[in-house]
DNA sequence: GCTTCCACTTGATCTCTATCAAAGCATCTG
DNA sequence: CAGATGCTTTGATAGAGATCAAGTGGAAGC
């Protein structure tokens, strides 16, 4: 499938996402090889991109929408370990099968390149290689401070960590009071697996939020946050995480 | 200070460290330029080898002992996001800074290299990127297996997973009965730390899979494992999570 | 317009783990 | 040997979040 945007690899300065990583440095012959293994792929909300244990063909980065990565224990317990939003990385260059689930949650659009050829150029262009490199250390990075997260935080904590996240990632400035607004792209289930909760908790807390009115919600999934230091305080943590407009 | 024994760089099929990660394919020119930019710490139990934020001026491997990454928040909770034992590297080529508190949990011998020259070998020198990414890949994989430790799994759980990754990592076989024997590297805190729990916690849990007889306890630290496939059920993995004599 | 469905909310209760407190037991020190 | 120190165990109690159970509200379908 056809994405109905095209993504300009001629000009990688200003490519809105971060799948410019692996042409960073534009090299006109690395270019063209990368469009030749080139592929868009479109998943609904809901559907499964790949199954843990499955072979993978395939690397690339989530060009809209957003994908999660999921284990699950024998018992149907879940566990969220990975949240893929646009411009993240998707795959394993050297490995045969995917560690996890990748699943969409919501409608998703891929921009794939066929794997073999990938770690071909990958082998052969140190810039990929190294960008790739610091793509999975920011990965570690993140998923290390989630460990946090999980280990030590309170519900409340939690959800505004992830509020925080999303708000950072995901989020736009209303013009009027400077307020930061998005919506959430999961539902409370969603939510309850990425931070080892369960659903009703993750709705008390919300309400909780709410009620204290560090966030404003409008119906079940547009969020208002008056205030993003009173949340990051909310979240545990002191710095503001990097968050700059 | 010198190690009490000597790593051969000649001969990597042998080496017995990970470390030979970095010399993999043996090219003798690498290894020279590795023997030049090399040197080796020796860090007492509880010392901080650096601390979050600084500078970081040197990449290396764990040669001996047992260290660990920890984050902190500002009321004191920490959580330690990753175990580093003989082998593991540490170090993130291309930061500036650490972006966790790295200790030595036991007394530590650590394999050094100077952070520049070892980014520039790694630059022109294709194996060793690839080497890299490789082993960033699996720290990243484990570091998402223990959020479903964390997230999900009970107390109980907690330690079982704990107890088989030690006896995956660390352990031997007791010629007599088959059985897996290790010493516990990690005090009780610690082990709380790791796993997201209090450390008066975690001595209910040993004591209860001590009674349940999972484990054979001497002393505080001397543990017993007469069956594997046991401990693994009691951390809630079916498979056999690739362990193997 | 009515029903159905799904995501979500809210309430009541239970349970697991944290917290607070005391004591055991090695090792080290004087 | 006595006392201190650090790690660990065990007990009593409290509390955060899970579980079980209705119930709400909006969107889709008939």
């Amino acid at each position: 499938m056809t994405p109905t945007f095209k993504i300009d690899h001629t000009n990688c300065a200003d490519c809105p996402i971060r799948h410019r990583a692996v042409c960073a440095h534009c090299d006109a012959d690395e270019l063209e090889e990368l469009e030749s293994i080139k592929y868009y792929r479109s998943f609904e909300a809901g559907q499964t991109v790949i199954w843990s244990g499955d072979q993978m063909n395939f690397v690339g980065s989530v060009v809209s929408g957003i994908a999660s990565l999921t284990q699950t224990m024998e018992d149907g317990r879940t566990q969220m370990v990975g949240l893929l939003l646009p411009s993240d990385f998707v795959g394993r260059p050297g490995r045969e099968s995917a560690p996890y689930d990748v699943q969409a949650t919501t409608d998703v659009v891929m921009c794939c390149f066929r794997k073999k050829p990938f770690e071909e150029l990958m082998n052969t262009t140190p810039h990929i290689a190294h960008r790739l490199l610091q793509m999975t250390l920011d990965e570690l990075d993140a998923a290390r401070e989630w460990m946090l997260v999980l280990g030590r935080k309170t519900a409340r904590e939690k959800i505004a960590s992830l509020l925080s996240i999303i708000a950072r990632r995901d989020a736009s400035i209303n013009q009027k009071g400077g307020a930061i607004v998005f919506d959430l792209p999961l539902t409370r289930e969603a939510m309850a697996d990425y931070l080892g909760l369960t659903l009703e908790t993750v709705s008390r807390q919300i309400s909780a939020l709410k009620k204290d009115e560090v966030i404003l919600l409008e119906g079940k999934r547009h969020v208002t946050i008056p205030d993003m230091g009173r949340l990051m305080e909310e979240a545990g943590d002191d710095s503001d995480g990097g968050f700059l407009v």
